[in-house]
DNA sequence: AGCTTTTCTTGATCTAGCTCAAGATTTGCT
DNA sequence: AGCAAATCTTGAGCTAGATCAAGAAAAGCT
């Protein structure tokens, strides 16, 4: 009989190397983390609203965008199974923005609600600590997208991309991956035209 | 007689409204974080460096860059008088990146070193909520300015730009402004022109 | 003050990538 | 399965902003 890897205890797994707790407090912490799912194109977390959760992706792919008064809408980032997601700046500083997530395809998480982790957070101060580490990541990856968006040809950049994270090509509409690359659709099908007659 | 404010005054003020700290704490901490100062065009941390300090500005411009191969080099961020700066992924997560910090006019800073940091970090857990927040807090700006890159025309980033910060254009060279704004400096330079003909 | 270096401006040209358009393909829905 | 909606491809023309170049102005240095 095989043991079947249960949601809470990948979430578990994924804490443990980075949030300092005794095995018993981290289950603890686990528990509080609630089931919730969402359909393809569903929002995630809307914007201009205060996000009231943290969310650990279990399945699926979710964006992170906003969108221009004239109607164009950019994606500035992906978020994937098996990582934190949400709108961290929204959830722990209460200020809204214009950007949004949105789910890409059908896709579950565990969630935990801001009452809990603001409790937690008294009861458990190393959780500040595993906050800033995730945090900090996350900064350190936008700056490397921006990096790469201002260094990189339109052809590079997608080159790169494919290298990187081709897989997306298939579970998710070609022109949201070129609003993340920062150029038109219609330029992204010409260089995947060009890539494969070579 | 009037009394001036110490430097160490001056990042007290800073943090008493964060940080969580009881007064003679929140002293003693203060008093680990040693003057240092930079000329103009001198590094802050440089690139593909460990960074080895959080730094209070206490005056002066600094700019956050990185540089091509091809020898362009691209302004990502400011940091000013009264801000903390420094390469904070660096610093905590002991990652180097290509990106640098480079003082732009002369500048005087209180810094803190990393072993002092972490010691403090131990002694004081309400550090952590302290870095969790403007780290959060500088997050939140960094999308900002994408957001202001992708959904804006060079005239309105610049107009933007002369609204919001312009007073950098007699600090600072206006290259590295354009850097910044994402365009050549001829265009920043046209226009400018173009706005005060009008 | 005078010389050097850097920065800024302006003109002329070029081009990467955008926009518009229309047909082909795929996906989703009942 | 069959229809509607969304997505992808390809062509043609355009334009915002880059690049190259060279003179003017400003800043820095001794």
């Amino acid at each position: 009989m095989v043991a079947k890897t249960t949601d809470q205890e990948r979430l578990f797994a994924y804490l443990q190397p980075n949030l300092a707790l005794r095995e018993a407090d981290l289950w603890e912490f686990v528990k509080l983390w609630q089931p919730q799912q969402r359909q393809k194109g569903e929002w995630l977390s809307q914007p201009d609203k205060e996000e009231q959760y943290f969310y650990f992706v279990l399945e699926g792919v979710q964006r992170l965008l906003f969108t221009s008064e004239a109607g164009r809408d950019f994606t500035l980032g992906f978020s994937y199974a098996g990582e934190v997601s949400g709108l961290f700046h929204s959830f722990l500083l209460r200020q809204t923005t214009e950007v949004g997530l949105q789910c890409l395809t059908p896709s579950r998480f565990l969630a935990i609600h801001r009452d809990a982790w603001l409790t937690a957070q008294q009861r458990w101060p190393e959780l500040d600590r595993w906050a800033l580490s995730f945090v900090t990541r996350i900064l350190m990856g936008r700056t490397q997208r921006e990096i790469e968006l201002l260094k990189h040809t339109a052809q590079e950049r997608y080159e790169r991309f494919q290298a990187r994270s081709g897989h997306l090509f298939l579970q998710v509409p070609h022109k949201i991956i070129a609003a993340y690359l920062g150029m038109s659709a219609e330029t992204l099908s010409r260089l995947r035209a060009q890539s494969t007659e070579r």
